[in-house]
DNA sequence: CTGAAAGCGCTTACAG
DNA sequence: CTGAAAGCGCTTACAG
């Protein structure tokens, strides 16, 4: 039978109390006298009250649901963080709702939905493009945002980084400390802020050894495109093939760990690997990847924190942290003799 | 400078007209001259306006947001499709508000949230479990619930299902003709639904070529219980050692592939591998895996169709439908000589 | 073709 | 410690 869902009216009636009375037993004021709240949680435990939360946040302005704004991606590393941020949201309990900027688009193209269901804020990840003029529409209306690993253009908004140069700065230690002679690298996109950040810390961990990269690729942060920059990079003439090849992603590593094998190379033996992601496929036998691991749990969680303070009627001023990764060994490239078993950046 | 989003109050002054004309206008009424219309929505489109979801839900009682509830599950094919859903919502102007269930929760656990947000329906993945009371709770508050790859208990909830007897069956027929001699089996887990329907699908199939399993094990639709279960084949003496392996999802198949790598097997000149799912990764050359495809856009398509057509204020009534797999070919499984090439399911 | 009024289900000063 | 009243921003019969 078909019951529709009670409301506070009902309550206050069967009660004897007023709405009033009922809304504030209901969230635990204090003015309420204990006894009555008691009766009054029964009554609604007992007729299966939840509030509306439309009616709620149509006069608190406060909608506890923060969007989530991603990309049209195939990117493993994406869709991998929407069970965990799905958590970290339900630990906190905020709600989630999904938004997606199809590929070509701008933040900007979401932006009416965002505000049409009044949003306490919102998280981006770093696939979707940030148009200075988005950033500046969500402030003008107070909409709180977060980027992820990118910076907002007019400082207008949040950032939470993983500290992509000091990963890649500690993956290139890594591997000119494991005695490889010619180092390459994979970009991501030549555009790409996040990318060029992680090769500007790498290629200055190699130049704090003297040394330089051997060579260079573009691998669009997809699989495909690592693959095809692991070909070329195998089809050297040997005195300049790599035997060291660090990407800018995990995805890319993967298709770079294909190309050498199929190449006829031996891992990690003739050429090592190294990622920056952590994503968990890199844990399969087939990949068993050394990589950096975004610390994507604390990024969130910090995500969130910045959008939840605000106390006042006025979003918190905007902020950036960066968040250390860890490093993370596995078998797909030669361990230093001397290095630390179960070191992570983290420890340094 | 902050301003706050306009009301419908804020135009209407400016149009000098009602806010009953407005909200006529600009849903475009026919009732409203055109003329009207159009300076309202030029007028609103000046402001920057956008309408407050909270109030007209508030008024209708419809959201515009459907649920989608995930479980905490590391598995690979409900990552890669929330892409793909929040695509599919997108194109339909529907918004799609995230819930997670706990591992070893039930639905019921989010139905709370669920009604605070007057949800207009809730799609609701296989892996997570519902229990016939969860289901009742739904439909006596009129939340139409579809699930995915699982039956409503009761029969109070609408399914929609990839045909997974039929995709199993075919998988079966394709190994069969393929001449393999001892076929083997990887179930998910002994008490679930999908695992034995794609379970009966298989064995129907191989025993209408007066065949039966050669080995059956569990491989819990992880990764990990994938390459055990591989590694329990391999290490079966010669003459009981399976040269075909089906798993009941891709994940595991992954596992059952570098198992069978691993104990030094050729795949698939000496083992074939065959999947079901259709992840991306799949196309990695890596594992190259042959698999049946589960169409999954097209059953989300059928599941928001589901959730939207309800005109008036009864939800539609539960409905079931299979949507039928596609076949698809590549390198992890001895194709049959005569077997046609780009063959689908769907095809048949 | 348009408006005044009521109401959706809450919360929150303001009184007492 | 509790209530009456106003109001959040819309939509929608009901009138005209």
């Amino acid at each position: 039978v078909a019951k529709p869902i009670p409301t506070t009216q009902a309550i206050s009636e069967l009660a004897g109390v007023s709405k009033s009375t009922v809304s504030r037993a209901l969230k635990g004021d204090e003015r309420i006298s204990l006894e009555t709240r008691k009766r009054i949680g029964g009554i609604a435990e007992g007729l299966g009250y939840t509030t509306n939360a439309m009616a709620r946040s149509l006069v608190t302005g406060k909608s506890g649901v923060i969007g989530y704004v991603i990309g049209q991606t195939e990117n493993l590393f994406y869709q991998e963080q929407v069970e965990l941020i799905s958590r970290v949201a339900a630990d906190r309990g905020v709600h989630l709702m999904l938004f997606q900027v199809p590929l070509g688009g701008d933040l900007t193209q979401v932006i009416p939905s965002m505000l049409q269901y009044r949003l306490d804020g919102c998280i981006v990840i770093a696939s979707v493009p940030v148009s200075a003029s988005a950033v500046k529409t969500c402030a003008s209306y107070r909409m709180p945002l977060v980027l992820l690993n990118r910076s907002a253009p007019g400082g207008l908004a949040s950032s939470v980084f993983c500290a992509n140069q000091d990963g890649a700065r500690r993956a290139a230690e890594f591997l000119v400390a494991g005695r490889h002679q010619r180092i390459a690298f994979v970009a991501g996109r030549a555009d790409s802020p996040l990318s060029l950040d992680r090769e500007a810390g790498f290629t200055a961990g190699i130049a704090a050894a003297g040394r330089k990269l051997a060579a260079r690729c573009i691998g669009h942060f997809t699989f495909e495109g690592g693959f095809e920059a692991g070909r070329e990079l195998m089809a050297l003439p040997a005195s300049k093939r790599p035997d060291a090849i660090f990407a800018a992603s995990d995805v890319m590593a993967f298709g770079v760990l294909d190309a050498v094998r199929s190449a006829g190379r031996k891992v990690p033996d003739e050429v090592s690997v190294v990622g920056f992601d952590g994503l968990r496929a890199g844990a399969w036998p087939a990949y068993d990847l050394t990589t950096v691991v975004q610390p994507i749990e604390s990024m969130f969680v910090r995500a969130m924190e910045m959008l939840g303070r605000r106390d006042g009627k006025d979003p918190n001023p905007p902020e950036t942290v960066h968040i250390q990764p860890e490093f993370r060994l596995r078998g797909s490239a030669r361990v230093p003799a001397d290095w630390p078993l179960g070191d992570t950046l983290k420890g340094r």
